[in-house]
DNA sequence: TGACACGAGATTGGATCCCAAATCTAGTCC
DNA sequence: GGACTAGATTTGGGATCCAATCTCGTGTCA
């Protein structure tokens, strides 16, 4: 299944959380465990979705109020977002969703290089032919697909998906870390990068997933980083997506 | 400076936090701003000094109680220690200090080498001949020092003092996350490995010293992978680090 | 007209009290 | 000795209240 991470258990993958549409509000007010856990859930796919974008504000009796909770699930909600890096804080001022400079999108981007890698060691000998055979399928979608949010949630879901077989929860915290503070800026790019490059995207993923599937930790460390690498590449290269630089 | 982290930052480096010593409790009730970071600095004091080990229970009463607050910020503090990877929560069960299994510290030390010396390759153009001065005393005091504790504390001051040049957040915080989560293990293992092997570190601290003296990056790079290598297959030869096998 | 000061409303940080549900503990009964 | 039940703890969450702070519109003055 899906990588999933008790620090972040994603759900863009599966489908982009469907279920609890901002209305049926009090329907889980006594429905005990996770109010919290749902409040951040809700809004890691708000950010992740790009409805909230970096530096915009929120607001704890705003979100409070759209799910049927409290400011005090909100708040813990909050902390974690923080600590995820999704969110900034600042005392008395309130929560706005993170901005990085364009300098922190890169190192992010050589951490991602160096830590993906490791992550797909560890979990390669684990993938199974059934997985080889559903990573093969959403390559395949990628390439037949032409919505840009689209692509973005394959491309996420082929990705998470090679790092599957990895059951280290530290290490699967910090991949999906690293993806979701980033997501916003990929979003910028591959909307202003347009299709043409697409055929790179396509050739880097198909060697990637030879490799995995031959088992080859060796070659699939090379790829995989070079296929961020370039990624990183080109995404400095556009500052464009930086709308106000500060 | 040392270095700081939004997300945790960090106080045994210049001394444990003797300030707040849990008596002086309602003298900061109305000093607005961050008790839930208060409480969170408090906890993650605890926990870096084994004072709550792995496993240990954290009751939301009971901290709150100490340091003169509600269960309020205590449970916002232990919502981002969560995110930091210092504890673990159960719904309905509360708050523990979070275990490693074996596999995971192995796997978090293979995450160390690998982004340890991107924080290096960052830091090392901007340190200035004062931070080599200073570094140079730390490792001096490392070899002049006997006690376990101490030396904790200033290995850990020699190599976040090496990092201290890079101020990129995101990769300084998940340094820090690493350091913090196998704090306790690092620990065990040097308090039954002895003295014996300590010219080994000596060495390697000298080397990784020069190179960075000499702003060499790739030598830099290459000596703090090493170290940082040999620790984790020792501390892997050791199982006795892990009490109860679970 | 533009810069600055000011004050009302909004927002956050936190305390306190309340309650339901789940968990832990201990004593009892078979 | 082991299973089961009842009470005490503890957590998850809501509601209300208050102080401190921030935001922002407005009014004043140069």
């Amino acid at each position: 299944m899906g990588l999933t991470t008790s620090a972040a258990d994603f759900t863009l993958v599966t489908s982009v959380n469907g279920t609890e549409s901002a209305s049926d509000a009090a329907t889980f007010a006594g429905a005990g465990g996770a109010a919290s856990a749902r409040v951040a859930s809700y809004l890691r796919d708000l950010i992740l979705s790009d409805e909230l974008k970096p530096g915009d504000r929120i607001r704890q009796e705003d979100i409070g109020g759209r799910l049927g909770a409290s400011r005090l699930p909100v708040r813990e909600a909050l902390r974690m977002l923080e600590a995820e890096g999704l969110t900034e804080h600042e005392p008395n001022k309130g929560a706005r969703v993170a901005r990085l400079t364009m300098h922190e999108l890169e190192v992010t981007y050589r951490m991602r290089e160096r830590l993906e890698p490791l992550a797909l060691t560890e979990s390669l000998p684990l993938l199974s032919h059934d997985d080889h055979a559903q990573l093969a399928d959403v390559q395949r979608r990628i390439e037949d697909n032409t919505d840009l949010d689209r692509f973005l949630e394959l491309d996420r879901e082929f990705h998470l998906g090679t790092y599957s077989g990895c059951h280290i929860d530290p290490l699967n915290a910090m991949v999906t870390r690293l993806w979701n503070s980033t997501q916003h800026y990929r979003r910028a790019y591959v909307a202003l990068g347009g299709q043409e490059r697409m055929w790179v995207v396509n050739s880097e993923h198909r060697l990637l997933l030879d490799a995995v599937v031959r088992r080859d930790v060796v070659d699939a460390e090379r790829f995989l980083e070079g296929h961020i690498r370039r990624t990183r590449i080109e995404l400095v290269r556009h500052p464009s997506v930086f709308p106000d630089v500060g």
